[in-house]
DNA sequence: CGGACGCTTGAGGGTCTTCAAGGAATGTGG
DNA sequence: CCACATTCCTTGAAGACCCTCAAGCGTCCG
């Protein structure tokens, strides 16, 4: 039997907050998580956001010290979550091989992800944000073409992820639209209409 | 004797680039170097620079995988690196295990600057950007006040790492200078006038 | 001495933001 | 069951901020 073993969680809201004194492991079993930080006049910035499957923690991973959250963790929609309290850690990791090569993957995927990021934040226009995000979010949920793909979270999310704001969300969307390249589905369901020209919109950020 | 044992390297240049099949992990010596990422079409993100005694990647870290590096590496000044192949990494984790730690603490802090440099790149203005980017200098640096602090790198370096034009950082130095902020010599070299009102402009970012 | 490079500054324009208003959908309490 | 509030989305008008283009200056180096 492992000591500190993990647990299951629901939740409908937040799950840790920046500065919390945290230093856990989760695991996504459903759901979509929004990881964000704000700023003191209340800028907001979501540093990423979590699907199913997907591990990640409030403060990278550190094994011995005592950690603080770096960011906010909150449910997008319901969630399920696996939670790995940082106690056990050590042991688990010493317990299942699988586990580190799981952990290794979860912050090489991190690392990967924040430095397309900081590409796309730094040097893309708003159009080129979006057409980023959609194909983005088409292949986290495996869409076959002509299917239209969900958008869980609503338009303010999108823009603080994208560096921009929601009414510029709303507007690019709709120039696409006009554009024929998406077509608008009640608001959160898009279907890509044209992936040759939205993918070479993008190339050079994969 | 440790196989693949660490090597050390003189450089001027290039140490990789993205797409280059290497895993290896560098440790930084003397110098200061820049990772960034390409544009096809030539627009250019700095994704961080390493300073003497900071760990760097091509790729993150991946002990098991052939590896692709995700960003370029080259030296801003002259460099020494130790160069720990990624080959021997394995082995060198099992025999040192102060390194882990090292491995460890060297992706937390990639990750907790990524996270730093999104909320920047997507939420703060080019005078709140060069105004943490002079402090951060001024902490790397242990830069005592009054005490001007050096700026290795050229103005479009600093540009491309802060999401902004070369023409936009020579303007906000300017104005920084009228106010009264800071202090230029010879254009490298910075003073820090007033600390307490330059903290303020970037507090909820530190 | 001429050229290359980096830094600065100006003028004008484009992109995105801010502020504002209206509509659609959903939930709530009378 | 229906006002009413709330939330989210969309669109418009005006303007701020930063970019682009351009020119001038200093320094270094061949």
């Amino acid at each position: 039997m492992v000591p500190n073993e993990a647990s299951c969680l629901e939740a409908r809201a937040a799950l840790f907050a920046e500065g919390d004194p945290t230093g856990d492991v989760y695991e996504l079993v459903a759901g979509v998580v929004r990881l964000s930080k704000v700023l003191p006049d209340g800028r907001r910035q979501i540093v990423g956001f979590a699907f199913p499957g997907e591990i990640f923690t409030s403060s990278g991973f550190a094994l011995s010290k005592q950690n603080v959250a770096t960011c906010t963790a909150d449910a997008v929609t319901p969630v399920r979550v696996v939670v790995y309290p940082q106690k056990g850690l050590h042991d688990l990791l010493l317990a299942q091989p699988d586990f580190v090569h799981s952990m290794f993957d979860a912050l090489r995927h991190s690392l990967l992800h924040a430095q397309q990021q900081m590409v796309l934040l730094g040097r893309m226009s708003a159009v080129e944000r979006l057409v980023w995000f959609l194909l983005m979010m088409a292949e986290k949920q495996n869409v076959e073409h002509n299917v239209p793909l969900h958008l869980p979270m609503p338009r303010y999310d999108i823009a603080d992820y994208l560096g921009i704001t929601h009414e510029t969300v709303s507007r690019v969307l709709s120039r696409l639209r006009k554009n024929q390249l998406i077509e608008i589905q009640e608001g959160s369901m898009i279907r890509i209409r044209d992936w040759a020209v939205m993918r070479r919109m993008v190339e050079g950020l994969c």
